[in-house]
DNA sequence: GTCTATAGATTGATAGAC
DNA sequence: GTCTATCAATCTATAGAC
């Protein structure tokens, strides 16, 4: 699992004028854009216009960055697809006991998507309009992290440190409470997001798997935490 | 909480002619055919015609049934969310502990959505498609239902018997978890209904809740089957 | 209750000027 | 890299015959 790709930026608070953007900052604004109207309305009641105008050009220009809608989608998809698996799954090989592997990957998945809650809806619920080939990358990376996380399910109920007793509703059990998050939460809600962090490691580690380490809100300080 | 109406059927087994069916009947079969379609492609991207030709007849028919597209949508979204709440939230009013009410909820929940999980992922993810007035009922169903189910654990911990320690944390956890089975479960998949329902149950009220009579398989019966 | 025919708007995408 | 102009297809919905 490589680290994530950093590339240089343009120098930061120095304004492009929209004309002259570099062709990697307009498509990342205009993949940014897209996902958000995507996830509100749902792909196919967006037109290319719709995402023209929210970046600010005409909608036939959309076509000098990608040769198709569909393509938007698809690149939307993939990036938080590819990215959650590179992400987090390094936290299920890190040293340590299964639970403390699995909370680390609780509290990185949670972080990582709480700033991605759109592209994560999209990347949800509009698979359906993938092309077949696409639909089956993104397939792949999604049912890889799912197996990853019910491996490590799996090995914490060998070792004894779990009390569940079935790895695969188990691990369906934990990725609806996961996911489900990008439904319920704003961040103007009444719950901050360390709160629901702390809340879902005991709720999903300590009591739904069943590891004493995580069975309250006294437990041990949480490892983990995003990349800094 | 009114019992779900019973209207006469035609006699089973007497085919009718598809030029001649009776306008209830029909526009059942419309909904029916539309909840598969919406489901699987999204309500933007299917046509009048995609439906009709799904009953059999012209797209140009469907309007004798039908005022409008967005009608057809909100008569599967209405149905679904409106028989949730008078199917299952009579349990959490019934005789009992709230564990012996939740568990008999859960099972509810999860049996009545087993037939439905077509109408249920419309009535998730195609709200947005919805009229204001239309989305706005809808969303008050869903509210109510999640409200009593958060109130019931409420009242669980208040009692003592739940060990968790927030409801609306829990609350969400355990929608997250009941309302991904529509995502994931196949009737052709390695696991049974029954053992979903049983896993589900422990999962929720006896280990996320922590309800010490839910706690593992080996407890007792489970109570508030389908209602029969 | 279903049909054919069609209106009127909108869509994804292309061509070619600047 | 963005524009204007436009094509061809498709869409929801309506009109009116049977």
């Amino acid at each position: 699992m490589s680290a994530p790709k950093r590339i240089d930026e343009p120098a930061p608070g120095r304004p492009v004028p929209a004309a002259r953007r570099s062709g990697r900052v307009r498509r990342e604004e205009i993949v940014a854009a897209a996902a958000r109207i995507f996830a509100r309305q749902g792909y196919a009641a967006v037109g290319m216009r719709d995402i023209a105008e929210a970046v600010g050009i005409r909608g036939a220009s959309l076509y000098h960055h990608f040769p198709a809608k569909e393509e938007i989608l698809y690149e939307v998809c993939l990036t938080v697809t590819r990215e959650l698996n590179e992400q987090n799954l390094p936290f299920l090989d890190a040293p340590g006991t299964p639970a403390q592997r699995l909370a680390a990957f609780v509290r990185a998945h949670l972080e990582f998507l709480h700033p991605r809650r759109v592209e994560h809806m999209v990347g949800l619920h509009e698979l359906a309009a993938l092309t077949p080939a696409h639909r089956a990358e993104i397939d792949d990376y999604r049912r890889y992290y799912q197996r990853r996380v019910r491996d490590v399910i799996a090995a914490g109920m060998r070792s004894g440190e779990f009390t569940a007793t079935d790895a695969r509703l188990a691990a369906f059990a934990a990725f609806g409470v996961l996911n489900g998050i990008s439904t319920w939460f704003h961040d103007d809600g009444e719950l901050g997001l360390e709160e629901v962090v702390r809340g879902y490691v005991v709720l999903i580690v300590g009591r739904m798997l069943g590891a004493r380490e995580y069975a309250d809100d006294q437990a041990r300080a949480l490892p983990g935490g995003a990349q800094t």
